[in-house]
DNA sequence: TTGTACGCGTTATCAC
DNA sequence: GTGATAACGCGTACAA
């Protein structure tokens, strides 16, 4: 490929004059400029960025890392990034970790070798991650999205998860549940996890309302039936739950109505997002939108900002209840119990 | 950060010594090594990939565009890509055309710039693509995924959409029914949709059925239920759709059920794609499973391939027929017609 | 086995 | 306005 100094000699200037016709064309007499520009042309001349970075020291790029992109919420947060990415002049290398600490760490390392100039994290565990506190030490700065912002001592945007599980319980305790449950997925193994399950917590206190033990399933996005029906039979079967995610809310739907279960009568279930597709399933999910495009485009402009120096404590965006079909009024305590 | 000089410095050898220890540790004697390395963690030296792609002349990295992150057919094969790439030792670079031809354009020129050493495209059309025929003119190897292999002239990873979709509406026909229709996104304004409806117009010949005429809803990625309504009346009203993506497909069930549809009973839905989530809905969906996983590995191995120069011809990747409870068996003409 | 020296393609600081 | 020249950090042919 054609470089500058090519492009110099055919235009019969030297390569400062070349370099200058694009980076501060107003330098340089319109009748040179043109011919740099022509001569560009003729040999398909195209600006390195490689190079430009080594002698910049910036690459204008930004390092993400998601734990997955299967689940909706991480590709369609990434979606606005790169949207306003590209809008900001920067690039995004995308990483998944699928959650392994030991991913983690290659990826960060990887990407600082890179010289991104910016990291984008979303960690399994904020507070204990490895792959944080050595962050901690580097200079390049670091912005985590969708952990909660404990004690891990980087900025992070995202939802107040407590405050909005708490939301999501109280809607159904509204509308007059009381034997109401979480369901998540594996050992709580996500900060956002717990916290969700926090807020259920406090929301069935403040009512007065018993808070049941955790229904753990052993995938973090799809449901187990078996895990649950303990809980939906005898006489303090719950009429609604609150899913830790929408992937989880939907299979679980799914099941109970592919085991006869009618939702909301039999089952109320709240999900925990609010991915596209929820809203247009039958019956519709309800749950907690987390403004996901907004999320992605703060976290690059936070991050941007950064870059800059700027000191940054982003404040929690705001979640909101997006009501649907899949939770209704508590019915009358069923007759029958139908289990398959 | 620190370089390799001031390890070199420190290990008391020159930078030659040092920048071998890395790269051929075999070449240079295990006690300079040790001194080497011991440096570098004091330094904490971090090699500059800028620099080292500026001096190879490759870069380890892909450039990948698709239209949407929105939609998983592309977030599931990103997620697939991104680990077979780093499991190479290549990164991602990833963007999204929104299936705009300008931003088409510049995400190209700008992955150019940043000399990818290879190009995963998804582009809106391939036979029709202007950032195609610019690629044509470059040397940098480049890929199609999704895009039918049509006269672009560029290899394509997918499947072969005309006859997984013929087989689509063979099931529909085996299972007796007679009257189908096709959904689709807005003016067929995807080549991949155009194949679909050719496969679909194909099986019903074959089977003496006549093709009815394409039923295009606004928008590619949710249905509109009075766009279908009217096929769905009188004498003539359809038993099953087919659609041409997943997504489609399931809002439309939604909507149906909402409307007070049955599904399958009054009208049996078919998807296309086979996205993850369609198994777990209630209804469960019908559809054409591509292999996204495998079109996302075989992407990048193709790639690398063509990075090594070797010649390409990729054959169509297997489809499967993902069997479903929004399918069943027509019923007898159902005799009150509910419209909304 | 180790050191010297050059080049990868730009940009920025000087002179002219 | 324009041209020479020195970095940016690394790899490697060549010489020692």
């Amino acid at each position: 490929m054609a470089d500058l100094l090519s492009v110099a000699k055919l235009a019969g200037v030297s390569r400062a004059t070349a370099a200058r016709a694009f980076s501060s064309p107003d330098l340089v007499r319109p009748a040179t400029r043109e011919r740099v520009l022509n001569a560009a042309q003729q040999l398909a001349f195209r600006p390195n960025k490689i190079a430009q970075q080594l002698r910049s020291q910036a690459t204008q790029m930004i390092g993400v890392m998601v734990p997955s992109l299967d689940n909706p919420v991480f590709a369609e947060q990434l979606q606005a990034m790169e949207v306003a990415a590209r809008a900001a002049g920067y690039s995004l290398i995308v990483t998944t970790s699928e959650y392994s600490p030991s991913r983690e760490g290659d990826i960060v390392e990887e990407m600082l070798r890179q010289r991104v100039d910016g990291l984008v994290l979303t960690v399994a565990e904020a507070d204990n991650s490895a792959v944080l506190v050595k962050l901690s030490l580097e200079t390049t700065p670091c912005l985590l999205v969708y952990n909660p912002p404990g004690n891990s001592g980087f900025p992070s945007i995202g939802v107040d998860n407590r405050a909005a599980s708490a939301d999501a319980t109280r809607h159904l305790i509204t509308l007059g549940h009381e034997r109401i449950g979480m369901v998540a997925g594996p050992l709580l193994q996500s900060d956002r996890a717990r916290q969700r399950f926090d807020g259920y917590c406090h929301a069935m206190d403040e009512a007065g309302l018993i808070a049941h033990p955790l229904v753990e399933m052993a995938r973090h996005t799809q449901a187990d039936l078996k895990s649950l029906t303990p809980a939906l039979q005898g006489p303090d079967a719950l009429s609604a739950v609150v899913c830790t995610n929408d992937l989880l809310a939907i299979s679980l739907m799914g099941e109970l109505q592919r085991a006869g279960f009618n939702v909301p009568s039999d089952l109320s279930v709240m999900g925990f997002d609010g991915i596209a597709l929820g809203k247009h399933l039958y019956p519709s999910l309800c749950t907690i939108e987390q403004p996901r495009a907004d999320i992605g485009r703060t976290a690059v402009h936070t991050l941007l900002a950064m870059i800059r120096g700027e000191e940054c404590t982003p404040d929690p965006l705001p979640h909101a209840l997006r009501k649907g079909e899949s939770v209704g009024t508590p019915t009358s305590r069923k007759s029958t119990l139908s289990t398959s």
